[in-house]
RNA sequence: GGUCCCUUCGUCUAACGGUUAGGACACCGCCCUUUCACGGCGGCAAUACGAGUUCGAAUCUCGUAGGGAUCACCA
């Protein structure tokens, strides 16, 4: 039987870290046993679910390159299959009506949580006499014996069956619960490996119930643990971005996210190399921690950092000139590319070259920071001397190096009494990549005209 | 509070019951160097605590402490 995995997400906001993380195991999971990943989105809680949401998980999973193998399944379009389910599960006598109204479950609620036992419906065992429509459907959970589940993760989990609470599987306004719903979609969909977070492994013995009183084949499980942030708290907002978007907006790449993600509570035996391939034939969820590990923004940098250098660079640009909208020509987007090596030698993002910008892309830089311009003030023969030494140069890097080193011996000074100012003059900063690469990739006339300027 | 799960350098983690407890990130130092980087070399740094089993425990058992998940007509 071929592997199907699901990852289901509730479109009550954006696609969070977690979740991301998720869908990549499920992903990975799926790939390896060549079966399918498919994705579902749990919107059955119309109040709370938003398009906007729905087209948030669709950017994130679009951006990390995680989209599912078939269509994308809306657990609101599959109500009706649900329903039949809680009235089969009625008519076979593993469900019951239940007519308790709030103000009685308030009270059993309180009771339960003093003594520790799962709240106790009186209607389990009643008929209905009084005919009334005010009933929830309620699963009539085995109360001796034990459930144990097999999880992938987590390894043999088990739990005496009387702490089960009796479920609610069918609201009294005739709509499904989710912890129906989500083993109904389970089962239509022939998902063989249920990939979630271990928030969910509660949920499982009480569903894992439902699967066994309609004998259907019970699915395998792995909780993943859930990702905290850098104290050990679960992830919120004060810890940075938890919208997985956003890490794109701030200049991460997509493989970048991908193998950190994965590696938060995996390990890769690369732990910068994307090979798809080789990552999805060394996955196995069994090597997944059970405990939870704390997202660390300076790792995924050096992940990123690493990344952007491996990565293609025509590539990269179009994530540059996207992100800045820039619109170049030919011959500028050229000096860019050519600059980019060591541009990113010096970043974690790609968005941290907005400083370059200006002086590689617009012809007629001149550096326009107050403090830096007086500085060259004083230096305007050298700059010009220097000028006129490399019109004379034949333009490659390593002429360009001598005719520097020269002007230096033959006034007997040191790189560092005329390095500062030209770099100045040149980018504008204090700080660049090294100057032959700069004045080579410049060019002899705009190299000349930064030089001949007159400060 | 009940139930379930977890605990190795600051962080992510590796280690058939036998390793000087390994790697990566971060940090520090040195080298390279015209700046900032990249790179190279090196350093700091961990088995939560306490018992038990064993010739031998990070690894198995129990207890303690700490952390997490969950306990809805949400998903």
């Amino acid at each position: 039987m071929s592997v199907i995995t699901r990852f289901a997400p509730s479109p009550t906001g954006f696609l969070h870290i977690g979740g991301a993380r998720t869908a990549i195991f499920n992903f990975l999971f799926a790939k390896k046993h060549k079966g399918k990943y498919l994705v579902r989105i749990e919107d059955t809680d119309l109040k709370r679910s938003t398009d906007e949401a729905i087209q948030a998980i669709h950017d994130g999973l679009e951006w990390l390159n995680i989209v599912p193998d078939e269509k994308i399944i809306y657990q609101s379009q599959e109500v009706k299959s649900h329903v039949k389910i809680a009235v089969e599960l009625l008519e076979k006598g593993f469900a019951y009506k239940c007519y308790l109204n709030s103000d009685e479950l308030k009270q059993l609620r309180f009771k339960s949580r003093e003594n520790g036992s799962p709240i106790k419906s009186p209607w389990r065992d009643k008929l209905n006499k009084n005919n009334d429509d005010s009933f929830v459907i309620r699963l009539k959970m085995p109360s001796k014996g034990k459930t144990t589940i097999r999880d992938l993760v987590q390894g043999e989990v088990s739990v005496n069956n009387e702490i089960l609470d009796d479920m609610i599987i069918l609201r009294s306004d005739r709509s499904p619960t989710y912890m129906l719903s989500s083993v109904v979609d389970d089962y239509n969909m022939g998902i063989t490996h249920i990939i979630r977070g271990d928030d969910h492994l509660n949920n499982a013995f009480r569903q894992v119930q439902i699967i066994k009183f309609l004998n259907w084949k019970e699915p395998s499980y792995a909780h993943v643990p859930l990702i905290h942030g850098s104290d050990g708290l679960k992830l919120s907002k004060r810890h940075g971005a938890t919208n997985i978007f956003d890490y794109h907006k701030m200049g991460y790449t997509t493989e970048a996210m991908f193998l950190y993600l994965m590696q938060l509570g995996w390990t890769a035996n690369n732990e910068n190399d994307f090979d798809l391939d080789k990552i999805i034939k060394e996955f196995s969820l069994e090597k997944v921690n059970k405990s939870p590990a704390r997202f660390d923004i300076k790792k995924l940098n050096s992940i990123n950092s690493k990344n952007l250098r491996q990565k293609d660079l025509d590539e990269v640009l179009e994530l540059i000139m996207k992100h800045f909208s820039l619109k170049l020509e030919n011959i500028q987007k050229y000096r860019l590319k050519s600059l980019l090596p060591e541009l990113l030698k010096r970043t974690n993002t790609y968005i941290e070259i907005k400083d370059d910008i200006e002086w590689i892309t617009i012809d007629d830089f001149i550096c326009n920071n107050k403090d830096n311009l007086l500085i060259l003030k004083d230096k305007n023969t050298t700059l010009k001397e220097i000028g006129f030494l490399l019109n004379e140069c034949i333009w490659s890097k390593d002429s360009i190096d001598s005719c520097l080193k020269k002007y230096i011996i033959d006034k007997s000074l040191k790189f560092k009494d005329i390095g500062p100012i030209l770099r100045i003059a040149l980018t504008g900063k204090t700080s660049s990549p090294d100057l032959v690469t700069v004045i080579y990739e410049l060019g002899c006339t705009i190299s000349l005209n930064r030089l001949n300027y007159k400060y």
